[in-house]
DNA sequence: GATTAAATGATAAATATTTAGCATTTAAGA
DNA sequence: TCTTAAATGCTAAATATTTATCATTTAATC
């Protein structure tokens, strides 16, 4: 299932009246969108195309923290909680993103109190993953812990069929090396849930992979 | 420094408003606040004691995901988000907790705009600290991580100096077994660091913490 | 089309973590 | 105060992960 995005919790109004605001920024693959330490507050929104959002590591190579596809926004940060960015965002591919700098932002955020409410919900479903995210790590092998991680990096990059990253980029986003990520990859592969490409894997049964996952993963489930 | 909470995020007669609006509930040591799984909807937050945050695994087996202290708020998936539960709340130690019910939640919240900012920020602030934790578990050595989580449940549960916790829970907290966690504690506290007590941890002195884990957990520092 | 840099595949030794014990300490309850 | 259950302390073997290499594949560029 899609996670509701930012852009899709807003009404048609809404939505056209952000869009109206923003600017349509485009960026080629590896453009660099925002620095981890800037303080000029803005709200962003991926258009078309991924973002990757990481860090620079101290020997300046990028480690990635997530992937945001379209109508996803970023850069909350900055506006409400006065904090400098903490990430980097890099295009993965061409892509565009609207902008909306603060100074547009207050105004358009105070007509529109249905922003507000979207933005606070996509923020408790984006905690609300984190929290499954962190309760994978503590609670699964890296084989199911994986494979679940794939599948919400297709769901909250939009591409439905597979995931376009790199090992070393999923094995980052694990907390394993790409050692690690490489053997449990060749294992769901074996198992024909996934198949590796170069820069992507691919789901061949998403929906095959979905119930292995479910099966697998299964941590206490809700008692109604 | 302390996080700000949800309630120190509003003025004070909103403040005051939601108080009136809310049942202070009392909970002794242990005792059951909310279940996942359940969905009668409604905003929790913490008055006086701390709660624990966490799942029951398979074998019944309380894992915990965090501590709560004064003023900060849980359930706010429940209302905004249409989501069941996804965590159990234990009281831990004698506590007591505003509840409000969605019925008088809503008019309250449409009543004081305050509200759905409060909550933006500390759901923003909250996702933030997961970023941090999820970072630290990817980048960090155990050893370090540990020392940061402890100055993070610290300031998170109101208590400045210690942790109010089992080893166990700890360990968890840092996705790793008890026989880890007591080996990196006992380093720590080798190092003068903590003291290790009965269900608690201390910091004999907060600030000598504090700048060990600055000085040993600095990832890329912030470029301004 | 040939060259090159980047990404993936694979392996063995070193290291870290877990598992599975049991001993000791602590605080609560009888 | 004595008993008991829970929590902590400790250890060794088994397992998982990382580190450090090198070979191979892929796609971009010249």
């Amino acid at each position: 299932m899609q996670q509701p995005t930012f852009m899709n919790l807003l009404s048609e109004a809404t939505r056209d009246s952000v869009m109206k605001t923003a600017t349509l920024m485009h960026y080629q693959n590896n453009q660099l969108i925002h620095t981890r330490g800037q303080t000029k507050p803005g709200l962003s929104i991926v258009s078309t195309g991924s973002v990757h959002v990481g860090v620079s590591d101290t020997e300046g190579v990028f480690v990635m923290a997530g992937i945001l596809g379209p109508g996803e926004s970023f850069g909350e940060f900055t506006l409400f909680a006065d904090l400098p960015r903490t990430h980097d965002a890099i295009a993965f591919g061409p892509t565009t993103v609207f902008q909306i700098p603060q100074s547009r932002f207050i105004p358009l955020y105070q007509k529109e109190p249905e922003i507000a409410s979207a933005l606070l919900k996509s923020s408790l479903l984006r905690t609300h993953q984190l929290l499954e995210q962190l309760d994978a790590i503590r609670r699964l092998p890296l084989l199911e812990r994986t494979a679940k991680a794939l599948l919400s990096m297709s769901d909250s990059s939009g591409n439905k069929s597979g995931v376009a990253c790199l090992q070393s980029d999923l094995a980052f986003a694990l907390g394993v090396t790409r050692v690690s990520a490489g053997k449990v990859l060749k294992q769901l592969a074996g198992y024909g849930l996934i198949e590796l490409g170069y820069r992507q894997i691919h789901f061949p049964d998403k929906s095959k992979l979905e119930s292995w996952v479910e099966e697998h993963c299964n941590t206490t489930p809700l008692r109604w």
